[in-house]
RNA sequence: CGCGGGGUAGAGCAGUUGGUAGCUCGUCGGGCUCAUAACCCGGAGGUCGUUGGUUCAAAUCCUUCCCCCGCAACCA
């Protein structure tokens, strides 16, 4: 009889950049997981991989100089890239694919031409607004003040020849998916999805485009290539040989549970499951929608300069640490705040106090009153039925949480058990009964309870600290048949030679450690900016910048930013200016102030309004990388009207 | 009124079929000495964001308002 199947996939990662803590969480996850399903004996398939197509690799590749192929090689093959971060992170992925995958390629493009053939893509145009200098369509959204939000300048409706995928024919069926059972979790997401998305009506998606090369080419239809949802979302079926000779796994292990980060949410719990119901595929067994880390409340983000370093992480830390800590800490469907102090304060007391003390104190025990090796006489007492108890009990309550995903709550029932070890040892006080020659049998039954405690915590344990599991399993003596699933109900009545080795997690002195790593994520001083290239008098007399004085101030409605100014520029007619200052000036505040600005901008319009000028600020950022704004206020002796030169 | 999540002890979080408010860390006091200055016990600390209401009883249900975060700015 062959084994039950469990296949589960990570997102495939975009490797436009370095990856995170963040990518990290998910991929430590969803590597838990799959660990856990081996240990319960399933036959488990494990992908991730990274999605490598698109604009943006398109042009990161051009301003490296590189081709895009050489450029993805470079930060998913190359040194401190992708495959590097998950051997270092002790990834057990059974399989990775990356989108330029030969063998992928060829399948997306089978799979495209079968939606095609059976009347889910069709030809239509594809309309929005268009930068011309830009070359970029956008959506009304994507808008800033009615422009361009990449350089600013307006934009034009415009519309292109373009595939589309009859995702509006499957909005009923995917809506009683969701509302089905628990297709999507956490169960809070389902709401979003159908009133966010499915109730305003699904419109049929773009799924393909001519604005980018980088892609897989609609093989009929040259010029045109498979647009991000189709190429990135059956990844998990090709790399199991859908549609492709590469592999023959599909029949085996489909269908998926995909494990996803919310932002993700909808491509997997409403397009995904309608492409599938489209090619004929059964959908995914469950997408899992986790949280995100943030940091001080906030986003993670490059802007903001707060993300957080796998790589310095793991070697400060170790690997296992750090990945218990990710798993620990947070419950995986909501957000979590993460801060070093939280990690240390974890190792501290979790890995290094509770954990590693215990098994430390037991095992130095051993050796020092039965010289390493415990008999095999040994007297039970009463005394000990609540830690066997708890012993007996806990795998079965860690495995309930466990299949529900909720790795932090399968942890905190192995930490009940180890917290109730220790408790034990104050109750029991073997030091005690090691003075007295004939209570040997009951001081031997108290240290086998202990690395009995110890010994299917470890098991537990597996899935998030493998390596250091394996060398405290060494440590008790236990044997490989010892460290199964199947043996948690095991008795060792025999007698074991336990060795107290090195220690497990060494605690971490907080105040050193926040100071190091202080040291390593601020560059001694931010580095100036450098003076820009020279202009010459006459292009600066161009700029027609002068004192005025406000007379009004008022914040613009519905805009965190914006306030609109009524000035005098001298000139008797009054000059209305918008300017994003609002974060940092109150409009009273401001009211009488003189203030310089630039009159010969051409007139603008924000949130409706119209902006003549620019009121000019000293701008920097601060040590944490925030920008401050200092509006350039004058003295009130400068006359209204001066102008600069 | 765009949608959603959240506001509970110094910090981070549990707790919604309504019934004496819990956990981890920190803090204070005590115990122990096997152990990684670790472990065990105990104490202090909260009018559960705000307003009004339903009820014998509300963190939990309804209502008013305030604040934070995310969703659009191609970062899990």
């Amino acid at each position: 009889m062959s084994k039950e199947t469990f296949f589960i996939t990570t997102p495939i990662y975009y490797p436009s950049d370095k990856l995170h803590i963040g990518h990290t969480y998910c991929t430590v996850a969803t590597d838990a997981i799959a660990r856990y399903k081996r240990l319960r004996g399933y036959d488990v398939m494990f992908l991730t991989g990274t999605d490598e197509h698109g604009q943006k690799i398109e042009e990161k590749a051009k301003e490296a100089g590189v081709t895009p192929q050489a450029f993805v090689d470079r930060i998913v093959e190359g040194p401190g890239g992708i495959l590097d971060l998950w051997k270092l992170m002790n990834i057990s992925n059974d399989r990775f694919i990356r989108t330029t995958y030969d063998y992928h390629v060829a399948a997306i493009q089978r799979i495209f031409r079968k939606m095609y053939d059976n009347g889910d893509i069709y030809k239509g145009a594809y309309k929005g607004k268009y930068c011309t200098p830009c070359e970029s369509f956008w959506t009304e959204s994507q808008l800033v003040n009615g422009c361009c939000p990449d350089c600013g300048r307006p934009v034009h409706d415009a519309e292109e020849e373009a595939y589309f995928f009859r995702l509006s024919k499957y909005a009923k069926p995917v809506q009683d998916l969701l509302e089905s059972g628990t297709f999507l979790e956490p169960a809070s997401r389902v709401n979003e999805m159908i009133n966010n998305f499915i109730k305003p009506g699904l419109e049929d998606l773009c799924v393909s485009r001519t604005s980018f090369t980088w892609g897989v080419p609609v093989d009929f239809d040259p010029g045109h290539v498979v647009y991000v949802w189709v190429d990135a979302l059956f990844n998990y079926a090709t790399a199991l040989g859908y549609m492709n000779d590469k592999y023959h796994d599909f029949d085996r292990f489909w269908p998926p549970v995909n494990i996803v980060g919310k932002e993700i949410v909808r491509f997997h719990s409403i397009i995904w499951p309608a492409m599938l119901m489209s090619v004929g595929e059964p959908v995914p067994k469950k997408v899992y929608g986790h949280g995100w880390l943030v940091i001080d409340g906030g986003k993670m983000s490059k802007s903001k300069g707060n993300v957080v370093d796998p790589y310095l992480l793991a070697e400060k830390f170790g690997v296992d640490a750090l990945r218990f800590f990710l798993l620990r800490t947070f419950p995986f469907g909501s957000d979590g705040n993460f801060s070093n102090e939280l990690l240390i304060s974890t190792i501290n007391s979790d890995l290094a106090n509770a954990f590693g003390n215990l098994v430390s104190r037991t095992t130095a025990m051993v050796e020092k009153y039965f010289g390493g090796t415990l008999p095999a006489e040994r007297e039970a007492d009463a005394q000990d039925d609540e830690l066997l108890n708890l012993v007996k009990e806990t795998p079965a309550r860690y495995a309930k949480q466990m299949d529900a995903f909720q790795l932090h709550l399968g942890l905190e029932e192995v930490f009940r058990l180890i917290g109730r070890a220790n408790k034990y040892i104050d109750e029991t006080t073997p030091w005690i009964l090691a003075k007295d020659e004939e209570k040997r049998p009951r001081l031997a039954a108290v240290m086998a309870n202990l690395l009995e405690a110890i010994r299917v915590s470890l098991i537990l344990l597996t899935p998030f600290i493998p390596d250091t599991c394996a060398r405290a399993f060494d440590q008790i003596g236990a044997t490989e048949a010892e460290r199964t699933w199947e043996s948690l109900s095991a008795v060792r009545g025999h007698e074991i030679t336990v060795r107290k080795g090195e220690t497990l997690f060494p605690r971490i002195d907080t105040e050193k450690m926040l100071a190091e790593l202080e040291a390593m994520h601020k560059p001694a001083t931010p580095p100036a900016k450098p003076v820009l290239p020279d202009v010459t008098i006459d292009e600066f007399a161009k700029c027609d910048m002068r004192v005025v004085k406000i007379l009004t101030c008022e914040a613009v409605k519905k805009s965190e930013k914006l306030l609109k100014f009524t000035l005098d520029d001298g000139s008797g007619t009054e000059r209305q200016i918008l300017s994003g200052i609002h974060k940092f000036y109150e409009p009273e505040q401001l009211v009488g102030k003189k203030v310089v600005a630039i009159l010969n901008l051409p007139p603008r319009k924000m949130m409706g309004l119209e902006s003549n000028g620019m009121l000019l600020s000293a701008v920097k950022e601060d040590e944490k990388g925030n920008e401050v704004l200092h509006l350039m206020i004058v003295g009130d002796d400068v006359p209204v009207g001066a102008q600069l030169c």
